[in-house]
DNA sequence: TTGAGTTTTTGACCAAAGTCTACAATTCGC
DNA sequence: GCGAATTGTAGACTTTGGTCAAAAACTCAA
């Protein structure tokens, strides 16, 4: 795909946070954007550096996480093509507090903090929007940490399951998960260690609930499997 | 004291979110306000429940739960006096998420969706400091998820006398951390049992880093506390 | 296809943190 | 100041989940 031709305006009325701009207001938004492409492993940003705009990830994967001073990974959340990542960042002034990197190749469209300032001056709609979005953010980190908190590592793979299965076909009685990405990341994303999560899954494959076929997890049994580990 | 003669609109005045309003913006806000009373142990909402307000605490304290289905509660976050909560949840007409229950007799200040969301659309600088607010908040939730991930029970611990020790005074060599609640509320802040967080405390007392006295945690030698459990 | 480089699995072992129980200390209502 | 209720401490024991090392399975490019 040629960059050049890509249609900055259209892409944005697409987002939600866009959606009931103008065309006028759009192209003025655009004004401010900038696409790049990128490779897997790509750096997008870096902790502790200066913030100056948001992002939107048009096609691919980005990772955001946090490293312990240990060097250790921790996925915090995986972002997918048409969702934004740090707007919030943009608000407070402060460097970035995560990294973000490239899952696959990716193309990017980050929009200046400029921009978005002037449009919310311009229209209140418009930050009540953005207020929506945040909330919903933090809303969903909420939920991580009460996740987190109280329930057990076998909980916590199940309820990603039994989420996740929702976005995927069904066929017949059984739903299949398929990985977004490789195995290792999905643990981080949980908290868990690549091999326990392994060791997870395969639990649950000895007891009929699921079927393990490299990245397509087959769910075999979901009532049983919803109910597994709520002792 | 008496509810009725409580000036409201000069409360609001104090706060950072109304800071730079005028006095006739100010009383339209109060206008949408309510004051009540808590004793401890009262709830102040429940999961579940509709949202169409923000709260403050003007004196007490609060805190903010999620329960598991099996009934035990995770503290995620206290909330003292001159500091406001749930202020996301209204912008994404979604019913509360948490619990919130007074743990002290406790004076609410209770502020109408509607009256925020006409303050808004009045005045985009005032968007901008909410939108600063919840933003900050989220990366509050981002570091605790890092921290809870990424160290150790002993770390956390280490991590929270280090934190509180600077709102405490300093008498010579020796600050005094006064915790503000229960052990256990404290504990399960922290995401570790009351008897695990109790042993934590006592190795540390053993390694002469801390004295405990009831609710005081006076740390002996900083420098060193800091350092400990970084293997 | 081969073989180098990932990613995933396995199993033995270990440590941190939770559970349970009992009891000591504190606080509070009266 | 007494007794009840709440909070905190201690110790034995269990569990969850992490570590490490090695092997197996996959991926992909030449």
């Amino acid at each position: 795909m040629n960059i050049g031709e890509f249609n900055i305006p259209r892409f944005l009325a697409v987002l939600p946070l866009f959606s009931d701009l103008s065309p006028t207001e759009l192209s003025r938004v655009a004004l401010g954007c900038q696409v790049r492409r990128l490779a897997r492993g790509d750096t997008i940003f870096r902790y502790g550096e200066p913030c100056e705009e948001f992002h939107v990830v048009v096609s691919g994967q980005v990772k955001l996480f946090a490293l312990s001073p240990a060097g250790q990974e921790k996925v915090i959340e995986l972002v997918g093509s048409g969702h934004s990542f740090a707007e919030a960042l943009m608000f407070t002034s402060k460097p970035y507090i995560l990294n973000a990197q490239a899952l696959a190749s990716t193309l990017l469209l980050t929009v200046s903090k400029q921009a978005m300032l002037e449009e919310i001056e311009r229209d209140p709609r418009f930050s009540l929007r953005m207020l929506a979005g945040i909330s919903r953010r933090l809303h969903g980190l909420v939920h991580d940490i009460e996740s987190g908190a109280l329930h057990s590592g076998m909980q916590r793979v199940i309820g990603y399951l039994l989420r996740e299965h929702q976005f995927e076909g069904a066929i017949g009685e059984v739903y299949t998960v398929s990985l977004p990405v490789s195995k290792a990341t999905v643990a981080s994303r949980l908290s868990l260690t690549p091999e326990y999560f392994s060791k997870v899954l395969h639990e649950l494959e000895a007891e009929k609930l699921i079927e393990i076929d490299k990245r397509d997890i087959r769910i075999i049994d979901l009532p049983r499997l919803a109910q597994y580990g709520v002792h």
